[in-house]
DNA sequence: ATGGGTGCAAAGTGTTTGCAACCGT
DNA sequence: ACGGTTGCAAACACTTTGCACCCAT
């Protein structure tokens, strides 16, 4: 049940709250802006204003639950935070967002901290694309 | 000559773009904000206005004179493309930037995109970290 | 009941643009 | 002289905030 994750990290279990969570749960595409939200509560006919999601997904970001990521075009995306870590592709011309993982790009981003006397705080990589020409779908 | 650098991209050679190049060009460190060039501006009693300052370094990036780069933190931060391909390291604390480079990180990223049937066209890997407890300045 | 949560409108930020004057060629 | 360039102020897009009311506990 939704209510109890939203409990678990302290939030107080409100109506937008609980719709805004419901959203992100079934969003497919996973990433989404906080007009994609608002766009789909409106349709939905619930009475839900733009300055409450964008608050509603900062504590969540804060509560661990959402990821937030700034790719170019001004607008921030947020994805449920599903705990499997993972980078992002955007292909540059339909906008399409592809998850990937790399233990190898991940230990190598470790090894050159490291080497600097820094650890890893957070880090952002992401690989604007475009399809392959002659590349199937 | 920067006058001739200018020439070279197409670019009218104006007093705005000589100072702004010039600025570019002594910059350390090299990353700056549009903010930054229109303080140093200002400080030289050049009168040259943010808005320009905006678009030149625009102008300056379609011609492959400067990268952008958007850093956390709103801000867009501009650096003269010295022609190496590197990746960014920023201090949390400090708001450094470290440049980095990592042969093999490229490698993966375009083996990844490959597997995607994906070309790269561009990508952007910043690592946000902390100085290491105990680690030498 | 009480303190946090919410909607709305207004304020903020960083950046872009319209326009008349201006300057490089 | 011409057309691109500039400064200024206003417009923009996205996000945050102040405030009076509302609702979960």
């Amino acid at each position: 049940m939704e209510s109890q994750e939203l409990r678990k990290v302290g939030l107080k279990v409100t109506h937008p709250r609980m719709r805004i969570l419901d959203i992100l749960e079934r969003a497919s595409p996973r990433h989404v802006t906080a007009e994609d939200i608002y766009r789909q509560l409106i349709e939905h006919d619930e009475d839900i204003g733009l300055a409450t999601v964008y608050r509603v997904l900062t504590q969540f970001e804060a509560a661990g639950l959402v990821l937030k990521h700034n790719f170019e075009g001004g607008q921030a995306v947020f994805e449920l935070d599903r705990g499997h870590h993972h980078d992002h592709m955007v292909d540059l011309d339909s906008g399409k967002v592809i998850e990937f993982t790399s233990e190898e790009i991940e230990r190598l981003q470790h090894e050159i901290a490291e080497r600097h006397g820094y650890v890893i705080e957070e880090h952002s990589l992401v690989l604007y694309v475009r399809r392959k020409r002659g590349a199937a779908s």
